[in-house]
DNA sequence: ATAACTTTGTGTTATAAAACATATCTAATG
DNA sequence: CATTAGATATGTTTTATAACACAAAGTTAT
């Protein structure tokens, strides 16, 4: 089980996080009046229509963010990694949720106050300068994916989709094993397909060579043949 | 013909710019170093894998953010209206563009210095607030058009792009006609369809008396059965 | 251990939309 | 003014993929 109490240091602590540079008088008012919270596998972490009460980030698990079709047909949109920041669009946009958080993996997510955070990023432009960073490289994925889901083939579509994990999650120490492991119904909506198409495509997949599907477990076993088949679309 | 020399002007005092509020002295540090261009309907102001020199802003005009697909055809991701930055998430991302920016009316287009602009907004952090909303708030706007393109229907994704439309550059007098004359390619790459389909469904919702067509210009005559097409998916 | 339920897997059918084929209309060019 | 090119329009064919149907395997609860 992981570390509940420990959340807070890890999201400011852990190389890479926007906060890591911040001196420990910061980081103390940071930590005063943040919350941490546990989620089991598969719990909401905020619902689509709510308001964002502080900034969430995300120190262990998995998140995926997803948003609801007209169809009913969930569409992940974004998969969160720890450390970083889940929420943080609509925190910025000053707006209410238009996605929900899931837990794809159990969780820890802290809570940052509102107030606490804008004054901590008030006296330090640097990390505003990276969260605008971040935002805006997010925002360079999101039209990328636009694009992809929309033109490319179902072959395509999926082998994006397992590159983007790899992506996000990396491998395992075999160098091969993609380091998530969601259900078929979450890959058909990360690939914008029926859960039965991703079924079928990865067996398929499976067939020709390019992956070694155990279960929930994805090895990848001739990434540039997965990468051919991605830009082939 | 618009006014080239007085471009600059505008884009910092309009109404709404971010740089309202600058003092003549923060205006002026801006515009001392800045260029104007006018590019013509259809000329291209930047192009993707171009590294951005400056920030840009449209003063007048219209353009499209345009994405290759892998089958060539092209996915309009963006649409800007005077006055707004253009360019600005490759900027801010420390990225060359992902995607090229095309005129689709006489446009004229500032740049401003680069080292000017992280000055100005490092004085006035709500200015870089204000832009850090506006980026959130495209983002948000991305993870809807990836949902809605992908999920709905012919119908549903024109009537999706008519309101985009509508809600970006407005109604003319009549509060019927829209204010953007795009040609049926266009409609077709911001509805994410062929351009014989985008005739198409145009041609069907005049028949329904949802829309009247005169070449270009399209009246919305029922903008609340359009909304409903558009909800339906 | 058995039942009930969920997830995974595979074959078949139906359909939305692309691709293709022309035709007409409009705008630019010599 | 005639010629050409580009944009618009519409009908037909083809195809990718959703929808459906069902079976098998795993998982959870009683």
């Amino acid at each position: 089980m992981v570390d509940v109490i420990q959340a807070c240091k890890t999201c400011l602590e852990t190389p890479g996080s926007v906060f890591e540079n911040l001196s420990q008088e910061e980081k103390d008012l940071l930590t005063r009046r943040h919350t941490s919270r546990f989620y089991k596998k598969g719990e909401m972490i905020y619902q689509i229509g709510e308001r964002p009460v502080g900034i969430l980030c995300l120190a262990f698990g998995k998140v995926k963010i997803i948003k609801e079709g007209v169809t009913g047909r969930e569409q992940i949109v974004r998969l969160a990694r720890p450390v970083g920041f889940i929420g943080y669009r609509a925190f910025f946009a000053e707006e209410n949720y238009l996605a929900s958080a899931v837990a794809i993996e159990d969780s820890v997510v802290c809570q940052f106050n509102r107030e606490d955070l804008l004054a901590t990023i008030h006296k330090r432009p640097e990390i505003t300068m990276l969260i605008m960073k971040s935002l805006a490289n997010e925002l360079g994925i999101s039209h990328d994916r636009t694009v992809n889901l929309t033109q490319k083939h179902i072959r395509g579509r999926l082998a994006e989709s397992l590159l983007f994990l790899v992506n996000t999650y990396g491998f395992e120490e075999d160098g091969m094993t993609i380091r998530a492991y969601l259900s078929r119904e979450d890959i058909a909506n990360l690939s914008n397909m029926t859960t039965s198409n991703a079924i079928r495509t990865l067996s398929i997949f499976s067939d020709e060579d390019v992956l070694d599907v155990q279960g929930r477990s994805i090895k990848v076993v001739n990434e540039s043949r997965l990468l051919r088949i991605c830009e082939l679309g």
